[in-house]
DNA sequence: CGCGGCTTTGATGTTCATCAAGTAAAGTGG
DNA sequence: CCACTTTACTTGATGAACATCAAAGCCGCG
């Protein structure tokens, strides 16, 4: 108990720039406290709660960063995120485009010392933390609990995996379209939205160069398919877009 | 070694189609068998050891099908497998290949009730089965066994979606060269092996044609990179071939 | 104002899929 | 066991898809 308040107050005065909009607090809302509440003992969940932070991150923050050693578990509350990481080359890939709930981040907290991904806000971005320490040590502890952790992590990684395979079956043309519709359906599920995604993100989304993305949403625009004007987008015709998605 | 042989004998007397070969065993080397002793109480691991079939698969055997109901754990004790997913256009696409204590079986037991992904033998493989509905029993019950497998299953999701980052960051002669790399340093640990695969799964694996795998295979047979003889192969050049995986 | 980063368009050559055709190997039925 | 069918493998020719290179416009920022 003393070690883990030790540990929260480190957590406290070793605050870096990001976690300078850090207050507590006990949102009902947050996923992680309702598991908590479900399946925890009254006294881990009171200690888990205490320890808790929420942490406001700005578009373009790193939220955590690959390589470094983990000392924070977080989960997103609100706002956009990537999820990324660099190939041999050196170059970027991003792996995931997550919303809260899609518990993604969860893929980078097990099986090693270090992060294995960068997480990036894409928006202005909330998250709950927790001190890393303490986090495993009541998933170890506590019956159930990691269970959900199980389910939740497999889902994660399956939906991965299957976005790999949905993007290496397709060419350029289909993969754009099948991205444009994915932001369109469900992230904002509506058919006019800013991209959150610079042309080079969108690149290091599908696995191509920036020229040819840029070439293809112009000619996607020429033929009347979307409207877009710098970072805004417009589906115009969503038939022929999920055309394009399903064969190209 | 008298028991494996044994082990052998008492399959050819057993019922049902796929399970034919079963029989009970208490194998030590299974790792399954040691997390449980580890961490559970000494009547439940008793529980999982009775209720535990050792089940024979020959090369080509279907261990478990995408979208069937999950009736089945299953640890991979001896042997190699393959782990594919259909794409939306109704091909193959092999997400891994692995072997014993990989545990890429596990990416298909949590989060769905249905397997998410086909798992068939690449040799004659032998595997550990498990009543499903009990086996998630006992992760849901007792302390710190699923965090065993939280770890396990993110380090081979980890792995997987390395291999889809690395794949992808190549062209064709690097891909190829990359699993040959593979098979030779991490699964068969010898320059000389048969591929396990046919040209076409190849072709699944690093997403291309098989056309163009014959093509670049006889390049590299042509240049004196390896030699190639149906499924025999022999790597005549590492360094070259090292040289074609990290810069093609 | 100039600099650097992001975006855009065009020209060019490479890589790759597709189509076609043929050979080898492996089952299948009489 | 042989003729027959099917499946796996192989090579070549062709065109489409894509990366690369080059150059220029745009915009925010010091």
């Amino acid at each position: 108990m003393s070690e883990k308040f030790l540990l929260y107050i480190m957590n406290t005065f070793t605050t870096n720039l990001q976690d300078k909009h850090s207050l507590r607090c006990n949102c009902e809302d947050c996923f992680i406290n309702q598991i908590v509440s479900k399946h925890l003992a009254p006294i881990i969940c009171d200690q888990l709660l205490k320890s808790k932070m929420e942490v406001k991150y700005s578009q373009g923050d790193t939220l955590v960063e690959e390589g470094e050693k983990i000392n924070k578990f977080l989960y997103i509350k609100e706002g956009l995120i990537k999820v990324s990481q660099l190939t041999d080359k050196k170059e970027n890939r991003i792996i995931s485009i997550a919303r809260p709930h899609d518990n993604i981040t969860l893929l980078t907290f097990f099986s090693s010392e270090k992060y294995l991904y960068t997480i990036t806000a894409l928006e202005d971005t909330l998250a709950c933390t927790f001190p890393y320490r303490l986090m495993l040590d009541v998933i170890k502890s506590e019956k159930e609990f990691s269970y959900g952790f199980l389910n939740m992590i497999s889902y994660a990684s399956s939906k991965v995996i299957n976005n790999f395979i949905k993007l290496s079956s397709r060419n350029l043309r289909g993969r754009l379209a099948y991205i444009i519709l994915n932001f369109s359906d469900n992230i904002y599920k509506t058919d006019s939205f800013d991209l959150p995604l610079s042309r080079k993100e969108i690149a290091e989304l599908i696995g191509m160069t920036v020229e040819n993305v840029i070439r293809i949403l112009s000619e996607f625009k020429k033929d009347g398919i979307i409207n877009i004007d710098g970072k805004s987008i417009d589906i115009l015709d969503k038939k022929k877009l999920q055309m394009i998605s399903e064969f190209g």
